[in-house]
DNA sequence: CTGGGCCCTGGAGTATAGTCCAAGGTCAAG
DNA sequence: CTTGACCTTGGACTATACTCCAGGGCCCAG
């Protein structure tokens, strides 16, 4: 079991972190010892990585949450989870499409830009830029 | 030349929302009229439309106006630029990746609870949701 | 020449996600 | 048995990105 300074040294969060997760819902400690301590469990440290994974992603907070109640559901697995599992695919896909889009733009400037020495006109950024956006829409 | 609710209503935005980017720096009016309303041209458009695919991709408007300001550069084009692009550019693919890994286990979720009546212990989703992590560190 | 819809500025308010105390209790090493 | 590092709660503060007025001016259709 750790303490709350283990698992945020562990995990690369503040305790404060920590603790506002657990005010809004993300986490509980596994344990508190009599002193009113909150002790961790390895099953903590997988569900903080989680989140900030999916923070890294683009979820809210309200969003993670949502997925990780889906855990806790008594209720009939395949219906209600699918649908939301459904959703934040789609929402993924949509992200993932957006960002491979200025990927490749990012990569004709910076191909473009080779040259050292070149100047700002022929510096393809605003064109390439703007194409990002339009091979999105 | 456009005015601020017309530029608003063709990108989706709201006029305060327009304001509230030109004060920080990420767009500014072609013109004004003599009264004193904001103009706009087709560029704005272009330009508004980046800003808001770039934040649907995880950029902040800080990190969108340092992409912004590359152009109107009078420094060397390439130097400069081109580390800020390489930059992004690997954030960018950072976070791709970790999104595809995100997807890849809604796929799995979503396709082990296709039968619909399942409880929720044999649900998937824990294990799922973990592996994500797990294939991104 | 007036009513309704647009625009202006400046400033206050909101949600999200922390971050930082203050005042005090706990615990292990020396 | 004290010192320093850790923990507790509650509440105030911050940054980001809006969002919503208030009080006023502009513009044009009827």
């Amino acid at each position: 079991m750790l303490t709350i300074g283990k698992l945020a040294a562990l995990t690369e969060t503040s305790t404060d972190t920590l603790r506002y997760y657990e005010r809004e819902g993300l986490i509980e400690p596994a344990d508190r010892t009599e002193s009113g301590y909150r002790l961790y469990d390895k099953g903590s440290e997988r569900r903080i990585r989680f989140i900030r994974q999916a923070q890294h992603c683009g979820f809210t907070l309200t969003e993670i949450r949502d997925l990780l109640v889906l855990r806790n559901r008594d209720a009939a697995c395949c219906g209600d989870v699918r649908k939301r599992a459904i959703e934040k695919k789609l929402q993924l896909e949509h992200k993932i499409k957006a960002m491979k889009s200025m990927s490749k733009a990012l990569d004709r400037l910076i191909a473009d830009c080779a040259n050292e020495a070149q100047p700002v006109e022929d510096c393809t950024i605003i064109a390439a830029l703007e194409q990002a956006v339009g091979q999105v829409h």
